[in-house]
DNA sequence: TGTACATCAGTGAACGCGCGTTCACTGATGTAC
DNA sequence: TGTACATCAGTGAACGCGCGTTCACTGATGTAC
């Protein structure tokens, strides 16, 4: 099922027109799943964000399933992507202690509402679907694999090493998503915005230890 | 709006046949939206689970909004008194550290597939709704005072005490949605299971101390 | 306990709308010479 | 660069279904005497 997905052609060529107007039915429709929620949303909806009749989306996607799919593939890649630019241009200078490592690498990751609701969705959705779950677990895998070196960078610099990355990975995720939502809820207590950066900071040093034989 | 939330009677009188029609839908709403998404399921669905007829719908609910809210309230509110009793019959014996208390601790509060995927959907819709959110974050609270005492009384069992109550049920809930997913994407992966506790227990450590004056 | 009546709770048919999906079509884009 | 043709990409109308919502109704439950 759903022919539509990637190209039309043989020679697997798409040309511009094609790609942008896939562009701007994954924007408008990362817009109406998060006001409406996915299972709400309608074809029409989507189409008529976008500025297109219906056709165009059956020309492009065989389903809203499919363009929910390739949406949140789009924005997590972007996302990851993102996430690891920020954490290049992190200057090591002031690093003093887990906190203060802490404090420059949770802004480069946004707790951001529209998104945040699209992916809840997307974590129940994929629960119903095994295809889907594994697609997350790899999401997951690669969120791990590009922030890890710099975290334990960082840590180095400080004189600490982790010794077991996944669950230092797996551990800081659960926490990420764990207090987003909590942020999300009450976005105008700083408390809980606080006590997000606490959590993070207990959790980096409970999975990293003192290195030895260093200055 | 949604006059039939309650009862229909000036007396506030329920009959027991009205009741149990409530109960019965509300029993199917929670496996259809499970199965469907809150989103993709319609009062027919709803209803025909429930052996109903829609009619029978509209007289006890104004919207599916009203009853997934009643549902939620309803099943949330079970679940922490679930959760109070299983803490309840935890005997102190055998614990002798942090870990032993989070292997008591841990099976009573179950992750369950089912209900998962319904309060992640409720979760997302409540970010959508701000009077949702205060019901959310109203929830979240009476989790809190109903775990505090218990897991308090385990820690100064052996000789640790609680110096920020709601800064620790914070983190212990961020840690528990956060991992409860986790394992439900992965329910074959004992790892997955394994770090839920470690992570715990590191937390409850965290955000414990020894006491002092103690035997 | 029995009867008559009142009210309640769920039935099931009816209406209409919104949307999914299809498809012949046309203007846009690309290609060959 | 220009022309002729081929293919592509999105249009918009059409069809039909499933469902939300209403409502007159009937059998069930409750009450008064």
């Amino acid at each position: 099922m759903a022919k539509p997905t990637q190209a039309a052609e043989p020679g697997g060529r798409v040309s511009k027109r094609r790609t942008e107007t896939r562009r701007r039915l994954l924007d408008a429709a990362e817009l109406v799943f998060a006001e409406e929620g996915f299972g709400r949303s309608t074809v029409e909806q989507v189409c008529a964000r976008a500025g297109f009749t219906r056709g165009a989306f059956y020309s492009n996607f065989a389903s809203l399933d499919e363009l929910f799919l390739a949406m949140w593939e789009q924005r997590s890649g972007d996302l990851v992507t993102a996430m690891r630019t920020a954490f290049e241009n992190i200057g090591s200078a002031d690093v003093t202690d887990v906190r203060s490592i802490v404090e420059r690498l949770l802004p480069a990751i946004p707790v951001d509402d529209v998104w945040y609701r699209v992916s809840a969705e997307f974590t129940a959705h994929a629960l119903r679907n095994p295809g889907l779950r594994r697609v997350m677990t790899a999401r997951e895998d690669a969120i791990v694999r590009a922030a890890a070196p710099f975290v334990e960078a960082l840590l180095a610099r400080i004189g600490r090493e982790v010794p077991d990355r996944t669950a230092l990975g797996q551990a800081l995720i659960a926490v990420h998503d764990g207090t987003a939502v909590q942020c999300l809820m009450e976005p105008d207590n700083p408390a809980v915005r606080q006590r997000r950066a606490d959590l993070a900071t207990h959790v980096m040093t409970a999975y990293s230890t003192e290195s030895k034989g260093q200055s």
